[in-house]
DNA sequence: TCCTCGATGGAAAGCGCTTTCTATCGCAGA
DNA sequence: TCTGCGATAGAAAGCGCTTTCCATCGAGGA
């Protein structure tokens, strides 16, 4: 029925182990032996049984990409550059194939983890995760536990915008500089003379809006200025035009209002273009993470950019072994600030 | 080292085959042995290995989705929702735990092929093919086997906004009606008054976009109003950005621009904006598919909505047997036409 | 000319699980 | 009390590959 390496072996008229080490190409073949196996997988079409030669060889060539939402461009971008970076890596190599994958656990710990048992259960080459986690010690300690059994059993781990597990020190991890971003672009808004600035959050107990928060918090505490309301919700454009709503009602003197990120930052603006408010005459409004989309909002968003594309390059070499993980602890991945239309000199 | 089936029977006292029936569920175990053998199971903190239980017996838990572009929300938004489908599905009934894991092909065949190399190599339960593909006869000819063999192989094979495969009726296909949609879009416009239309189109020599253009053609026709210009690019914001400057280029007295979808159309406002061209006052604009994003835009888009998410559900679900195709071919998902601020009457 | 070593190829022992095929046990029917 | 059957559990044979020994064959070196 299916063709094994037996068949093939037997049509090549070499001993399975042969073909294997000509399919694998880690042992010396003769050019002519080689070639015969070739020729003989060819005709006989024959495809590699995964499961019996990772069983064997006690290793697989699954690469999971572990975010949080797939629909988002924020974790489309990281993901897509890091199955690239993976791709690539696998063509340099002679055999070492990999199959990148990617796991949409839709911010829910149970998924992340249930995930991380199959990718487990498939002795995967390598783990990624990407973006922030739950706060919530109780699913910190059993993803610490299941990613330490993980590393344990050889597959490799990179954390990518998501902070080192206390304690292990030596998975890679590269952390996105949203503190310093949000406290840049809380500078910028202070600059420019705000003094009453609203922030839609993202969802709480989320190390990201955590992060972001606080760099907002540090600005305006060293510059002086009491902080103004702070609603949370969801990362997506509803929650941003219904926080709008309540930051609003809460103070309706803000002259500025600070996303969780850019997509929350459009629902900011379409409840105040509704409101008949003018961006940035009447409010400012200011975004996250720089997504293709921001430029053609209108007026386009300012925003501080992080270099998804690079950082998620990166996490696929280290998660490929073909870079190494910087000596000194986790990598810190600048932000930077983008001043765009959408921030202006509040009115007076 | 790493906990064994073997491990587990001897601390639970019983034989492997019976831990294996426990946690497969397919067969009588005395609810006390069962007990028995669970408990073992998280004292050891046992995985089942993959590969092993794949190989021995023949089938894995793995459903590749594969897409032409991850970081487009478009893909995004179908491929969360096949996983989706297919996780709940998986909670449904009893040991089914399915790993549904996302391919970036890049829209490049070849990557293509490979993916589905290494998904056969997995011999992956199921595979979704979601995005319109390359027209190319000879990568449609070498697709069409690999399709064949997996199926033949047992894996389930769905097409999800692709053709179906000629001359090949039983793989499940959800077609989506690119077509109508576009001429309705065309016809809505026409019904405007507008007669020299521009259209910024995608990626030539890919089903999408040919299928899209035939739509607004037959519009064209049917009210015998000539083709106006037309431009190929990505499906990309650039790529409507330089195709606007061209468009206009080749036709200064345009009243509307139809393009390929609304990352597209976002490129083509762009465009529109930095010549200090009105929207819709001086030209109109339309997008297609109706991403999250169509409705921010300013003014919003007018465009054709395409049910991605319950497409990407029914995909999944095909994809695990929990639903039949239906019997009469290919089904078609239908487009509907959204109108909203993008699109107007011509001057004059 | 004999021996040693490098280059190749084969034999065979698993990898850890699933799944027949059997064996056992207890109880209902006769 | 004996037979037979349903319900369980075990034994053992692989699943298709990788990889560690070994065996073989020439070609130099002594």
């Amino acid at each position: 029925m299916t063709v094994t390496l037996a068949d093939v072996a037997a049509r090549a008229r070499v001993s399975p182990a042969t073909v294997s080490r000509v399919l694998n190409g880690n042992y010396p073949v003769a050019a002519s032996t080689r070639e015969r196996v070739l020729r003989a997988v060819d005709e006989l079409d024959y495809v590699l049984n995964g499961p019996a030669s990772s069983l064997a060889a006690a290793t697989s060539d699954l690469v999971g990409v572990l975010v949080n939402d797939i629909a988002d461009p924020f974790f489309g971008i990281m993901a897509s550059a890091a199955q690239g970076a993976i791709g690539e890596g696998a063509a340099g190599r002679g055999g070492g194939e990999k199959l990148a994958v990617v796991c949409n656990t839709g911010g829910s710990p149970a998924r992340e983890l249930t995930y991380l048992t199959l990718l487990q259960r498939q002795r995967a080459a390598a783990v990624i995760l990407m973006g922030g986690s739950l706060e919530d010690p109780e699913h910190l300690t059993a993803t610490a536990a299941k990613l330490a059994r993980l590393a344990e059993a050889g597959t490799r781990v990179v954390l990518c915008g998501r902070p080192p597990v206390p304690g292990d020190a030596n998975t890679a991890a590269l952390v996105f500089d949203n503190r310093t971003g949000a406290r840049q672009l809380t500078e910028h808004l202070l600059g420019l003379g705000h003094r009453r600035i609203g922030y839609a959050a993202g969802p709480a107990d989320r190390t990201t809006t955590r992060h972001r928060l606080e760099g907002h918090r540090a600005a305006l505490t060293a510059a002086g200025v009491p902080e103004g309301p702070t609603v949370r919700g969801a990362y997506d454009r509803q929650a941003g035009y219904e926080a709008t709503a309540e930051l609003l009602a809460r103070d309706p003197d803000l002259t500025a209002i600070v996303a969780a990120n850019d997509t929350v930052a459009l629902g900011v603006c379409a409840a105040l273009r509704d409101r008949g408010l003018d961006i940035p005459g009447d409010v400012s409004v200011a975004g996250f993470d720089d997504l293709p989309f921001s430029v053609d909002a209108v007026p386009a968003l300012t925003t501080v950019r992080l270099p998804l594309h690079g950082a998620g390059v990166r996490a696929g070499r280290l998660a490929m072994g073909t870079e190494e993980p910087s000596a000194g602890g986790p990598e810190t991945v600048p932000a930077e600030l983008v001043v765009r239309g959408s921030t202006g000199r509040p009115r007076g």
